[in-house]
DNA sequence: TTTATATTTGCAATCGGTTGCGTAAAAGTA
DNA sequence: TACTTTTACGCAACCGATTGCAAATATAAA
């Protein structure tokens, strides 16, 4: 069994005859290195296999070139994406992702937020768990000036950059796209308990939205799930559907709960939108694929992610520590699809 | 701006008295060490807010409890999905993720490749671009001991571990199960050109499936995609729906392509089950979603995941190297839903 | 040729744990 | 009490790259 030793700087400086500094500043293109010199380091660093030793260098500087996300799940549409557009940015820049889920447990996160720690990543992007209350665990990344931006759920009171949609005016203009389809008694399907404050934020829209428009607030009408899943959203869809007269719109605050209402609408004889209009939350792919397609807000989670790691590299970059941790909002957008398209206005 | 030093086990060392050594052991539980000590250590580390640096840790072992994953893309529901199964696996034997995606790209896998290396992972799972031809990236791996695990869309000569479904199994079985419901014009959506075996393998179910049963193949049948996305799935289905006659079913090597065969079938006015029978491939969440359900095989990604994942940790936990490469096959099923069921059972 | 300046390279400490080997102290045995 | 065994701990080298500072060499100016 060849023990395939690892072939180091050293190794190159004794072939070279040069000092081990001397090959490190070259493979930098250090300018006090003469350029013949960096070719040749080059190119029997090349001939020889070496690989760089991204701990040895990590150790020596304390960093690490590796961002660290800890979210929720990856299995989630718009988590994904978040994480490829965090990945394409930090690639770019020569950074490593080291992913992270909590699966909403307060307790893995911060068991996770300590292996991060742990790693000595450069920069940490998080968006809590939905178990989360108490973010102290985030503090030590601050108190050793390791950037953190916190993304689309956030908590309210932690001086750190955030990249977070507007959910109110989203709620708000969801809820007004109905209202302009002709909607008078409309529904909201919303997740329960919750910390960050995304759903609440999108149900004061709708709420706010229904006030501008003197509709009066009918409670029975806003459902609290327990779970953003499918079967969640088709429990409380019957629940509407119970109703006598039923809802004449849905907000529903992600597509899959869309879904859900558009399809125990179907399945209870009710048609959409003629009886009932949908919007939902995220245009997951899935919006513009069910039938009837389903009107959406756009979530736009590519852009988050790259928005996000832009905010670490960038704070890397310059040892300026930004004391102003602004807050990033990104634009959301209506999508009218056929499931909210009373009017039968032409859609693209 | 205070300056946070990070406290060391030399830091604990001195507060203690004790050797570095000694702090080092305790806070492994090593046998040298009595338990008051081992006690005392832990408590003192706990309150001056140690935190380990993995970093010193891996560059003394060079090994970092640190598995590569080198995957396509993360967006897609099953490699999100295989992820998700690796992550769970492998935080529970406190090993990190690190994750890379190719985008389907040779040049970035081949980047992506050496980096993991650079960052010493103690062991890679990856599923090839779909580009990839050439795996002599993947060498620098086994030369030097760092276990390989290849899942789903693997190589066909490099001999290392992989963790795959049977495709030529589920292509038949696939196959056969449209024939049993009476279909006798078979239709088949596939990728075109891929190096790794998966939609070959599946195909070759196919072909043997509609043999066995004395089914004639009709080139005409089977469409090759340009790429497995909705759209290429649509126009591949409209150039089934073009034929005269139209075939009475659809084995769809991907379940995002049944969806747009069903799709495509329903608005150009043919019924599915009725006029055409469509299975998919995956059971992708959407594939129990769409109206009507989407018949389908499993792919099993966690489990693929998890599977992976504990091949790497047996592999670092015990010295002897394997020299038997053994794959793994895991089971997929069929899962009949209501777009294949021609014969009106019952389902579940 | 001499002095000043620029260019190039080397020395050696450093980052923070880990571990082989050696020794001191405590416990056990004759 | 003397001797062996066990238990507990310390010393110091090591992993591989980085970097401040000093030194050597080359080049330019006087």
């Amino acid at each position: 069994m060849e023990e395939n030793k690892d072939v180091t700087i050293y190794d190159i400086a004794e072939k070279l005859n040069l000092a081990t500094s001397t090959i490190s500043r070259a493979l930098q293109d250090h300018h006090t290195i003469s350029k013949k010199t960096i070719k040749k380091v080059k190119e029997t660093a090349e001939k020889m296999g070496y690989v760089p030793n991204t701990l040895a260098a990590g150790l020596r500087g304390n960093k690490t070139k590796t961002i660290g996300v800890l979210i929720p799940t990856i299995t989630q549409p718009f988590l994904s994406s978040l994480i490829s557009g965090i990945e394409i940015a930090a690639q770019k820049s020569g950074y490593t992702v080291i992913i992270m889920q909590s699966h909403d447990s307060y307790k893995e996160e911060v068991n996770m937020a300590k292996a991060l720690y742990s790693n000595r990543v450069s920069g940490v992007i998080s968006s809590l768990a939905m178990e989360t209350r108490d973010t102290s665990h985030f503090d030590q990344f601050i108190s050793n000036n390791i950037p953190l931006v916190f993304v689309d759920r956030v908590p309210k009171n932690f001086n750190t950059f955030r990249v977070i949609i507007d959910n109110y005016a989203a709620g708000y203009k969801a809820t007004k796209h109905l209202i302009d389809q002709g909607c008078t008694r409309i529904a909201h399907l919303t997740a329960g308990s919750e910390f960050g404050n995304l759903y609440n934020e999108r149900k004061r829209g709708y709420l706010e939205a229904l006030n501008d428009h003197n509709i009066p607030v009918d409670e029975d009408l806003i459902i609290y799930l327990n779970a953003v899943t499918y079967e969640e959203g088709v429990k409380a869809s019957n629940k509407l559907f119970d109703l006598n007269p039923i809802p004449d719109g849905v907000f529903a605050s992600g597509d899959i709960i869309a879904v859900s209402a558009v399809q125990t609408a179907k399945k209870r004889g009710f048609k959409v939108p003629e009886d009932i209009a949908v919007i939902g939350f995220n245009n997951d792919p899935i919006s513009q694929i069910i039938d009837p397609n389903i009107s959406t807000i756009t979530h736009p989670a590519e852009k988050m992610g790259k928005a996000s790691a832009d905010i670490i590299l960038k704070n890397l970059k310059s040892d300026k520590k930004d004391d102003v941790k602004e807050i990033t909002f990104l634009n959301t957008e209506v999508i009218i699809r056929e499931s909210s398209n009373k009017l039968n206005n032409k859609l693209p």
